[in-house]
RNA sequence: GCCGGAGUGGCGGAACGGCAGACGCAGCGGACUUAAACUCCGCGGCCCGCAAGGGCGUCCGAGUUCGAAUCUCGGCUCCGGCACCA
């Protein structure tokens, strides 16, 4: 190779380590992704991702997660928008706890070193973000609105206390579910076994807008992720009922049970009743006799999970309490036992069982020896059709048997009647439940937001007054080699004078569910430094709601659902004007390890970003990560997939470059075909490139990224 | 278990109900090179066949349709969520 030829080699490779940091810096010096907010020259297009974690372990996960947004943002920007991508960090969370709780530190330290870490890996990939209103949750800055909004949603009803059980360890307090481990429920740090524990705790009441929650009219969204809200939120009609305790030696009976039910016109069928272990009238009406197999099972049932004893999988198991109750219809005797497959957490926390025609119902009967009694006819069913299983299709021409004065009539009619009948002596309403339950918002921990509450032997639960806001964590923790929430021996944390009385009080020492956090940060972002207030009313108002937000599925019912009633909150609280926060959303899936599992440094299958820009440079990762696969369904990362599309890079840089548009390496490009003339050559260049670019934008608009760039390629 | 999603070459994937496998990876053949790497050109679902050609083929089983990877029903497997991981 001669020493020119070298020199023009040299020149024409595609190195992008000389290339992207250069531009970073330029980009970084102008502040050239720092949206004017104020700009009225153009449409505005705000563009959200969801806001990461800042854990211990980076990997190309978080690349994955941001690349197609960004390059969605410089799409936006090239067909003029004033686009807003902002970027912030989820700073409050168990991973930090633990860590320091492991190998001693502070939180706050943890955090903030891993917050460093990813600006500096978000600025070398390249991500156009408009850093200037960057929010980071664990400033108290940011979790001082948490407090404000807090009491303005206690001032609007929307927040109470409750007794709530958790899962608690006698050394460590309360547990999180990834802190409990194995089938004997064992804690993760000092092995003794778990336990249920009733706490006074806060709730949010997302109830209050369950209806409206399940209205997703003008919304964008997947439908998929509509389908798991709507199921999640699980709105039931039906009747609450109540039957009466019958009379028995140890006790005169009378008390009133109420049941929920969603097939009032089965109740003529109802031959026992089924509480939850939790029911509060369990010790009251339980026979002396029964008590101590009954105290035993309850026991065992709260040692189970939810999902343990909802699974219809597992055998029925339950006990009688050796009390009857009367059913108001028939007036017979049937005898009440509990079991753990109905939950305390869902409508009254006792159902009347319908063996005939529920499942659950039937199962248990069998294993009972219980009485199963029709009371539903499929069209040319007789009354007394031997039934194998329970019987609960919804067929037309259904008809009642066994009912009483209701035999004969419509299913549904008949149910509506011998609701209305019961209603009028007031033994039961109609009734619509929803599976959705109030948001428990406390956690028993140090490194999240302070619930803005004090109590007082006089004046009770006393708010913290707004200008005693924020209440800030204590900078000093020991967490004294155990899990237990340290800000309950924290002397100087606890003690407080009562606003009201002045007298000495106590301070809550529960901290708010990050899920907090999470539920309003995308208005803070558009005046991160507001002083006066949570959000700046005019700036919101022009820049809300969110036109396109991105982030992974397995936020579909959570956090996704608490944004939604957060906003429909702030809006009844005269804060926001919108009452839904992101017109149009698109889950991302998730990118696994080559082998196929969850990328976690555990498991040795993290992907290192940093490596690959060293080798590849920036834009080639990014290009590769959009081109794997269909962006919503993630897949398993491919170490030698990366290799093509950087080829590809170069090809396009040399063709950019050569002044005779070749092919690096190929003798013959540039020439044409013999017997083709440049004029057709030209034309179908020109076709080409307009298909390509109707194609692409296509792509674009439907979020098909990995066909988009195979289009380039062709081209 | 319940709710939601997915299953197509050796691999990632493409395909308004209309030629299955675009684009890329790995592989194979060739050009360039003393050689290798890089780069470039070409081949490529599987089986039989020298070939021409034939058979099979989109998780499994039914169905709808002139026609199904695509629609319907049933099943299997995997992934996400199940309220204190975020």
């Amino acid at each position: 190779m001669t020493d020119t030829t070298e020199a023009r080699h040299r020149i024409e490779r595609y190195d992008a380590g000389a290339i992207e940091p250069g531009w970073q810096a330029r980009w970084a010096e102008a502040g050239l992704h720092d949206t004017d907010l104020t700009d009225d020259s153009r449409p505005k297009y705000y563009l959200l991702t969801m806001y990461p974690y800042p854990s211990g372990d980076l990997h190309i996960g978080h690349w994955y997660i941001v690349t197609p947004s960004d390059a969605l943002a410089r799409f936006r920007r090239m067909h003029g928008y004033n686009v807003f991508f902002p970027i912030g960090f989820d700073a409050f969370g168990l991973p930090a706890e633990n860590a320091a709780i492991k190998n001693g530190g502070h939180p706050f330290t943890w955090t903030m070193q891993n917050i460093e870490n990813m600006r500096r890996q978000f600025r070398s990939m390249g991500a156009t973000f408009a850093w200037k209103n960057e929010v980071v949750t664990a400033d108290p800055s940011y979790y001082g609105w948490n407090q404000w909004l807090f009491l303005r949603f206690l001032e609007a009803g929307l927040a109470y206390r409750a007794r709530s059980s958790v899962d608690w360890c006698p050394n460590d307090g309360t547990l999180a579910r990834e802190q409990v481990e194995g089938t004997d429920r064992h804690c993760w740090r000092c092995g003794a076994l778990v336990e249920k524990r009733d706490l006074e705790q806060w709730f949010l009441r997302t109830t209050r807008y369950a209806d409206e929650l399940l209205d997703f009219t003008g919304l964008d969204w997947p439908d998929p992720i509509k389908n798991q809200q709507t199921n999640w939120i699980g709105r039931s009609e039906g009747a609450e009922i109540d039957f009466e305790v019958a009379p028995d030696d140890y006790q005169p009976g009378g008390d009133r049970l109420r049941v929920f039910t969603t097939r009032p016109d089965t109740l003529f069928g109802a031959t026992f009743m089924v509480l939850a272990p939790e029911h509060p009238l369990v010790p009251k009406l339980t026979h002396p006799d029964r008590l101590a197999e009954v105290e035993a099972y309850v026991g065992q049932a709260r040692r189970r999970t939810e999902i343990d004893r909802l699974s219809t999988d597992r055998a029925k198991t339950g006990v009688a309490i050796g009390a009857d109750t009367i059913n108001p219809v028939s007036g017979e005797r049937i005898p009440i036992f509990v079991a753990d497959y109905v939950l305390a957490t869902y409508g009254t926390g006792a159902i009347m069982a319908v063996p005939a025609h529920d499942e659950r119902d039937f199962e248990f009967a069998e294993a009972f020896g219980l009485e199963i009694r029709r009371v539903v006819a499929a069209p040319g069913e007789g009354a007394d059709a031997p039934m194998g299983a329970a019987y609960i299709a919804h067929a037309a021409g259904e008809v009642l048997v066994n009912s009483g004065p209701y035999s004969g009539l419509p299913a549904d009619e008949g149910g509506k009647a011998i609701v209305a009948w019961l209603a009028e002596t007031g033994r039961a309403d109609p009734k619509v439940t929803y599976r959705l339950r109030d948001w428990l918002i406390s956690r028993q921990r140090y490194w999240g937001t302070p619930i803005p509450v004090i109590y007082c032997p006089t004046d009770g639960v006393v708010p913290v007054p707004d200008d005693q806001l924020p209440v800030r964590l204590p900078e000093t923790v020991d967490y004294a080699g155990s899990g237990d929430n340290p800000l309950n021996h924290d002397e100087t944390f606890l003690r407080v004078d009562c606003p009201r009385c002045g007298g000495p009080a106590r301070r809550e020492t529960d901290t708010m569910d990050t899920f907090m956090d999470s539920s309003w940060y995308w208005f803070r972002y558009l005046s991160p430094d507001e002083p006066g207030g949570p959000i700046d009313r005019e700036i919101t108002d022009k820049w809300t709601p969110v036109d396109q937000y991105t982030g992974g599925a397995e936020h579909a019912v959570m956090h996704l659902l608490y944004a939604r009633f957060f906003t429909k909150a702030m809006a009844d609280s005269g804060l926001v004007r919108d009452r839904e926060p992101f017109k149009r959303l698109f889950n991302q899936g998730q990118i696994l390890g080559a082998d196929g599992e969850r990328m976690s440094k555990s498991r040795g299958n993290v992907q290192d970003p940093d490596e690959l820009v060293e080798r590849y440079g920036a834009d080639t990762v990014r290009l590769f990560l959009m081109f794997m696969g269909p962006w919503d369904q993630g897949g398993p990362w491919s170490p030698t997939g990366i290799g093509g599309v950087h080829r590809f890079l170069n090809r396009v840089w040399t063709l950019a470059l050569d002044p005779h548009g070749r092919e690096a390496g190929d003798p013959n490009a540039g020439t044409l075909p013999a017997g083709e003339s440049e004029a057709d050559a030209r034309a179908a260049l020109r076709s080409a490139a307009h298909k390509t670019l109707r194609d692409v934008t296509a792509d674009y608009e439907a979020f098909h990224f990995n066909t988009m760039i195979a289009k380039l390629m062709e081209l």
